[in-house]
This record gives structure tokens, sequence and C-alpha cells, in this order.
DNA sequence: TGACTCACG
DNA sequence: ACGTACGTGAGTCAG
């Protein structure tokens, strides 16, 4: 029989630190035990072995793995992290059936030797599985060891017998502990032969064998006087290094190998643990269905029958497109139609009865391209999840089954009624959950009715000049062409200039330009990298251009023309569940990053424009996130500025720097600018310094100068930190909210990142907040007063509607309005708007 | 597929 | 001692 030994700390330790943090949406930690299956699934798919055998350390007193003593280096103890993931590890092998050893004063990796002890008296095959290279010693003729890696966020190992082990080290497994007795482990605190290192202990290990024999014979071996002085010295610490380092073989273990074969696996417990863990994927891969726990163990929010949330003659309905189907759950009856424009379907759909759905936007896709109207859409289970978490990974129905749909409910052969049916249970359990946590409102009120709009939106696309893009992009590939040319002269040879590695080569080798920074992978090349070198080549600054016309063109030259429908325009998907703040974001393409920095890209605009009789207008909301700042902080400095409508660029550089108004420069004003950037984003006084390009100190000076100015800010720059921690999660003024479980990492990068979160979250998400309200707002106000005006584009603060030209001073007040409407705080909102035949234009 | 770069608010 | 501002999507290279 083949046994398959691993060392549990060490793997589960290399899975830590080889997958990034990984959290449920209640911020309990999965990544180690995420990662340990794959690493044990690999291996298993591997060696395909009789029995599986975990050992772990006790207490782990002692760090003897290197990757403990890495950690150690930085902090005391494991990471709370990775600590609360073990006892989830051991409950997963147990549900697994999988053998689990620990033993009170024994390590680990005893336990494997003692283990492969076992197999070879018993003429059984033992396999280890290890991230720690003592375990070599224990390779025989009967032992292999996998050392194991995570590489790129993938598990690999190395197969070690005895061949492979000589081929590598050119040693024998006893010879990789003699080599240690010299050579010691920092890491594992074994001191071997002061001044012997790892040359000269591998030379001295190939040539004798062992430390026996070396210092049996050190007066007639043929070794350097120096290093023969340092054995002398070191003897004591050899002898003591390898017995410190020599794996034991007798822990007291099961002597029958049969006590490691796997039990029977407790699919119930395994599906309830990996509902828990939120692994759906490896749910489904194991053909097991989601599992909630008993309410009161482990969820915040219980389950409830389906009766209890569902109103009395609300339909549920579920749409499959791709099968031309549609389920309507009604009651305790479940049907299903053709999704056809048939008089049944159209029966249901367009009664008053409420109705909940699964991704409304795409419904209402279908019923506006099949002209049948379906009022009264109370719930969408896409959007509710996202609004009770918004950090999920995806929003897809089966994951949403897996979280919210409670204990699988098999009564029929039909797989799709089934998820029809669980759909339901999903749709109570958010609705539950929203309702606690006060969501409902932000639900229907902005979340469902915007959904109606961006799938308008999406219909009704933004025309564009194909031809006018093209003949640009014809244009610029003249002049990508020339300056190409020049570069490749400038440097000598022609190499692929798309290729930051090819292009670092060429700057930093070949030319010899000073490399400020690098990345993971070799010298960075970012703009801000080649800015700084602009002056000392020529090759630079041209490079410069050719990235940024390079960019205009395949992005937007030929991204948008190939994006364009048969009817000229481009439709634009708006993805209502992206975003951890609350934003809406545009793919295939995205219409929210078309150029307007430079004058070069702002061009671009020309060719986004209004159909024949048709004009765009454009309205932004002028500093919308420093007004909610304003409001949100109450700082009085802040909302008179605003009440004041002075320049609050200006009169931030005017306060902070204690300044008159007029006495405030360009520069001034700008770096002020980016102060109010800073503070928004969450402020470093180093990023600040590189952003606006002076020193930290300075940096330093301008942001305290900023919070003086502005005491309330300060006040809230710092109570929102703390309400995040006590709460687990920020809020906006609407109620959407973010969680952060980061703000709990022991890693102080991840922390940090967690404070800035929850400093931007509020702000932005109620940015984000008002203008969804706004779009909705301006949607309704147009079709009321029955205007031949259509919003096609929202790219964060701004909107477009595409009208009739001669309504468009009309819709430019509907826009101010609606969008100053949207929210009413402490300090107003303006809106400046504009009309013109193309973007370019109607952007002001 | 991930890393890099760069376009936007 | 170490790395460094919030939120996105797309094109390209290279493993």
């Amino acid at each position: 029989m083949k046994i398959l030994a691993l060392d549990g700390n060490s793997i589960i330790n290399r899975a830590f630190y080889g997958i990034r943090l990984l959290t449920t949406k209640d911020g309990v930690f999965t990544n180690a035990v995420y990662g340990f299956i794959n690493i044990l699934n690999r291996i298993l798919a591997d060696e395909n072995p009789d029995g599986v055998v975990v050992a772990f350390d006790v207490h782990a007193p002692t760090f003897r793995h290197k990757e403990y003593a890495e950690y150690k280096a930085g902090r005391k103890g494991m990471p709370e992290e990775l600590c609360s993931q073990m006892p989830l590890l051991k409950e997963w092998l147990n549900c697994m059936g999988y053998k689990i050893i620990e033993i009170e004063g024994y390590e680990a990796d005893d336990i494997l030797g003692s283990v492969a002890a076992l197999c070879e008296n018993t003429g059984n095959e033992c396999v280890i599985a290890t991230g720690d290279r003592d375990a070599l010693q224990l390779i025989s003729d009967s032992t292999r060891v996998l050392l194991t890696a995570t590489k790129m966020g993938k598990p690999e190992h190395t197969n070690y017998n005895k061949q492979v082990l000589f081929e590598r080290y050119g040693l024998t497994p006893e010879g990789m502990l003699e080599l240690k007795a010299l050579m010691g482990d920092s890491s594992d605190n074994i001191p071997g032969v002061t001044g012997v290192g790892e040359k000269t202990a591998t030379d001295l290990i190939t040539r004798f064998e062992s430390i026996d024999n070396i210092y049996n014979n050190l007066e007639s071996l043929d070794i350097k006087d120096a290093v023969k002085q340092k054995l002398i010295v070191g003897k004591e610490s050899a002898y003591l290094s390898r017995w410190l380092g020599k794996i034991c073989k007798t822990a007291p273990i099961d002597s029958s190998i049969n006590a490691y074969l796997p039990v029977k696996r407790n699919d119930g417990a395994l599906a309830e643990l990996l509902t828990r863990l939120e692994f759906f994927k490896m749910l489904q891969s194991l053909g097991l269905t989601p599992q909630k726990s008993s309410p009161q163990k482990t969820n915040a929010f219980t389950v409830v029958s389906p009766a209890e949330f569902k109103p009395q003659d609300c339909l549920d309905i579920l749409p499959d497109y791709q099968n031309k189907k549609v389920a309507i759950l009604s009651g305790s009856s479940i049907a299903e139609f053709d999704l056809t424009n048939n008089r049944e379907l159209l029966t249901a759909l367009e009664s008053n009865a409420k109705k909940r759905i699964y991704d409304y936007k795409n419904f209402k896709k279908w019923l506006i391209n099949n002209n049948i109207t379906c009022q009264n859409i109370v719930f969408d289970s896409m959007l509710a999840a996202y609004l009770a978490n918004p950090s999920a990974s995806n929003y897809q129905l089966d994951r949403l089954i897996g979280e919210y749909g409670g204990a699988a409910e098999v009564n029929s052969q039909n797989e799709f009624l089934n998820s029809a049916a669980a759909h339901s249970t999903v749709c109570n359990n958010l609705h539950k959950e929203l309702e606690q946590k006060s969501q409902l409102d932000l639900l229907c009120n902005i979340e469902i009715p915007l959904s109606e709009v961006l799938a308008e939106m999406e219909l009704n696309g933004f025309l564009i000049d194909a031809a006018g893009i093209a003949e640009y992009g014809a244009e610029l590939a003249e002049r990508i062409a020339k300056i190409e040319a020049e570069i490749y002269s400038l440097v000598g040879y022609e190499f692929n200039l798309n290729s930051p590695k090819q292009l670092g080569v060429a700057l930093f080798e070949k030319l010899g330009l000073p490399a400020k920074k690098k990345t993971k992978s070799g010298y960075s090349t970012s703009a801000d990298v080649l800015e700084e070198l602009k002056e000392i080549h020529p090759s630079v600054k041209l490079l410069l251009e050719y990235r940024s016309l390079a960019k205009l063109k395949s992005t937007y030259c030929d991204g948008l023309c190939a994006a364009a429908g048969p009817d000229g325009r481009i439709h634009s998907t708006f993805n209502q569940t992206e975003t951890r703040t609350g934003r809406i974001s545009s793919l295939e393409p995205n219409l929210q990053n078309i150029p307007v920095r430079t004058p070069e890209g702002k061009k671009l605009r020309k060719y986004f424009k209004a159909q024949n009789g048709y004009i765009l207008c454009d309205a932004d909301y002028s500093q919308i996130e420093l007004r909610v700042l304003a409001h949100i902080s109450g700082d009085q400095n802040m909302i008179n500025a605003f009440k004041n409508d002075v320049d609050i660029h200006t009169l931030t550089a005017s306060t902070a720097f204690n300044m008159p108004l007029d006495m405030v420069t360009d520069q001034m004003r700008s770096r002020a600018k980016a102060v109010n950037f800073g503070i928004v984003y969450g402020i470093g006084a180093f990023s600040l310094a590189k952003d606006i390009g002076v020193t930290r100190k300075e940096a330093e000076s301008y942001i305290k100068g900023y919070l003086a100015a502005y005491p309330a800010v300060d006040n809230y720059m710092k109570n929102i930190i703390d309400q995040a921690k006590q709460d687990g999660y920020v809020l906006t003024l609407f109620g959407r909210r973010r969680y952060l479980p980061e703000l709990n990492s022991s890693n102080g990068m991840l922390r940090a990142f967690g404070e800035r979160v929850a400093r931007n979250a509020p702000i932005q998400g109620t940015a984000a907040d008002i203008i969804k309200i706004a779009m909705v707002r301006v949607s309704r106000r147009l079709k009321q007063e029955k205007l031949n005006a259509r919003l096609i584009l929202q790219v964060h603060d701004e909107l477009i509607v595409e009208c009739e030209e001669g309504i468009k001073n009309t819709v430019c007040s509907i826009l101010k309005e609606e969008m100053a409407a949207a929210a009413n705080m402490s300090v107003s909102l303006t809106v400046d708007a504009n009309f013109g035949q193309n973007w370019f234009i109607a952007k002001g």
C-alpha cells in the first residue's frame, strides 16, 4: 500500500503565503485552507495513495520551518490570519475522512519520520509531502519526498527519491543531515560549525560522508588548515546540530497501516463547511449542494421558509435567455414558459402582481426588444446580493444559490425549475438580510429603477463616426511609424517597443540610462519614470509620444471601430454589480475612459456625435466628492466655501498656506488641488510628495495645514476609522455598505489600505448614489414631459443625453435641475451643462 | 493568466 | 524596515 503523509503546518504555510488573502463576506480568512486543498488535490491526482495522514505540530512552540522563521523575523508568532484557519483545515480533513496526527512534544516532521519508518518496516510505500527541505533526510528505498511550493498561485511539487536527491545535491539522505550538522540552519536555530557555510560543508560531506569520519580522521584528511581549525572549535556544536537536526522516527503513532486509510467522507458536514467558507466551485465539483448550518451557529441572518417572506400575490421570475425559457413561480406552483411573445407569459408579466427577478436589467432589455410591459418589479436578487456585500467575486445565480439558497430542495427532475425554486429562497433570504441592513430603500428606489435606465442606455448606444475614427487611426499609424523608425535609429537596433522587457534592456542597458524604479520582473518603464529621463536622451521623449499615440490607435481607434454595431452606434454594457464603492462600470467597450486630458486624445471625442437633427447635452457635477465630504464631515469652513461659491482649490491654498486669496499663485492652487484629491483618497505624505514633486516634509506640512483649515474633516477622518473597526463596514449617505475585513489584518500594509478605503468609500460611494438618483430622476422627467430625448452615457459625475436639436435648452435645464435635486445636503450641488453636435463640443 | 502600462472619474 | 492615494477596463507581452 501507499501512504501519503503531509506536514500540515508546512503546507498550510506555503499555501497561506502563496495565495493572496481571501475572506468570506463576514471576514473569515480562507486563503490558506483553499490553497492547502488545492495542493492536496494535486498530489492525490498524481500519486493516488491508499492512505492519507496529515501531521501537525501541537503548539508550534518552536519555529523549525523556514516559513515560520521568515515570518518571525518580522513579528512574533503565527499571524492571526493564518492561525484562524488551522481549525478550519482540520475540520475539512475530518469531513474528508483523512487521518490527523498531533502528538504533544513532537513536531510534525517527527510524525512524518515515524510514519515513514512504519511503512518501511511493514513493506509499504510512503510519500511525504512538505515544504521543508529537512524532510529530505527521510528518503529511503520505500520513502519519497514531495517538496511543495506555490509559484504564481499554483501548487508545484518536486518529487525526490534517492537518485534525484543525489543528482541535485550530490548527497545521500543521510548526508543531508550530516551537511546540516556542519552548516547549521539559522531558521531552525541549529548552529552548525561557525565559519562553515554551504559550500565548505557540501565539499566536506561529499568527500568524507559523515562528521564521524571527519572527526575520527581529522589529522590525516586533506582539509585546509583554516577549515580544520574551525572544525576543531566547532566539534561539540556539530554533534549537537546533528542531534537537533535529526528527525525522530519513534513518535508514538498508530502501528497498524490500516489506521491510515481514509474513513467515509461526511458529505453533509462537508457541504456545510464549504458553504460557510464560500468555496462554491469546490462544492460544485464534488457534486454537492450548498448547505446552511443551523441558524444560531454561524449565520447572522436566519434562513426562513419561503412562505414567511413571500408576498401573497408575488411572482418569482427566472429567465434563461440561452435556452429561451422562463420559469415563473407563484405560491407553491411553478411553471416553465417559452421565452417568446406568447399570451400565457404576457398575462403573467402584464398582471399587477408584484414580481421578483434575477438581473432585471437584462430582462428589461428583453422586454423592450419584445415590446412588452412588465410592471411592479419589487426585487432583484442580483442587485440585492450586491448591496448586501459589494465585494463578492461575482453575483452569478449559482453562487447566490450557494450563499443564500438555504438547504437544497430537490423535488424535481428539472434542473432549471430547481434553480428557479432555489432562487425564490435566495430572494426570501436576501429580502430579510436587506431589511435588517436597512437597504431595501436603496434597492427599491435607486438600484432597481436605475437598472431600467441602464437597460435603455445600453440599447440606445452612442453614435460614432466610424469612418472619421478610421481616418484618424490611419493618420496616427503614419505618425507612429515615423516615430518608431526614429527611436530605432537613436537606440541603434530594432525591437518591440510594446514589450516593457525589451524596452527596459534598450533604455537601461543599451543606452545606459539610470533605472530608478523596478517592477517584479525587471525595470519599470512607466510614464513617470520616463518623464524624468526625458532630457537625458532624445529617444525617451519620442517613446512617450509613441506610447500615447499607440494607445490612442489600438485601444480607441481600432477598439471603438470594432465595437460599433450595425446601427453605427456603440452599445456598451453597464455593469451594476462590479465596483466595491457603488459606481457603475462600463465595458465592451469602456466608454468611461475616453481620452480628455490631452489635446491629442480629446480630438477623439469629435467622433462621438448626435444623429441627424439631434444634439448632445452634457452635464457634470462640480466637485461632487468634496461637496460630499463637506456634508458628511459637517466642516463649517468647507461648507461656507461651497456656499460662497469660491474656487475650492484656491481657497484651500489660501487657508492651508495662510495666504490672502489674491496672493495664491497657480502653483499653490495646483498643489492645494492635489491635497484635496489626496484627502478624498485617504492621503499619505509620501504619495502626495511624489505627486506634486515636493519633499515629504513639505507634503506633511501641507496636509497639516489642510487639516487645521478644515478641522471637522480631520475629525471625520479619525472617527470613520474607529467606526469602521467597530462595525466592520462603512456606509454611504444612502446606506450602501462596504465591508472592511482588511482593518483586522496583522499586515500593516493591508491595514493601512483598509483605513484609506474607510475614508474614501463613503465619499466616492455617496457621490455614486447621488448620480444614480439623478439618472433615475432625469430619465423619469424626460419621459414625463414626453421629450424626444434619451440618456446615453454616464461617466461617474457626468451625464449625456441625446435629444432633438430644438429642445436642447429644455434638456440642459432638466439635467441641471434633476441632478442638483438628487440629494439634499448642507451644501448645494452645482451642475455645469453644455450642448453640441459632438462630445468634444458638448463637454464645454 | 498575470504583469505592465495607461485611459478615465 | 518597508511601501506608499480611491475606483475602474483594455491592449499587449510572455510564461
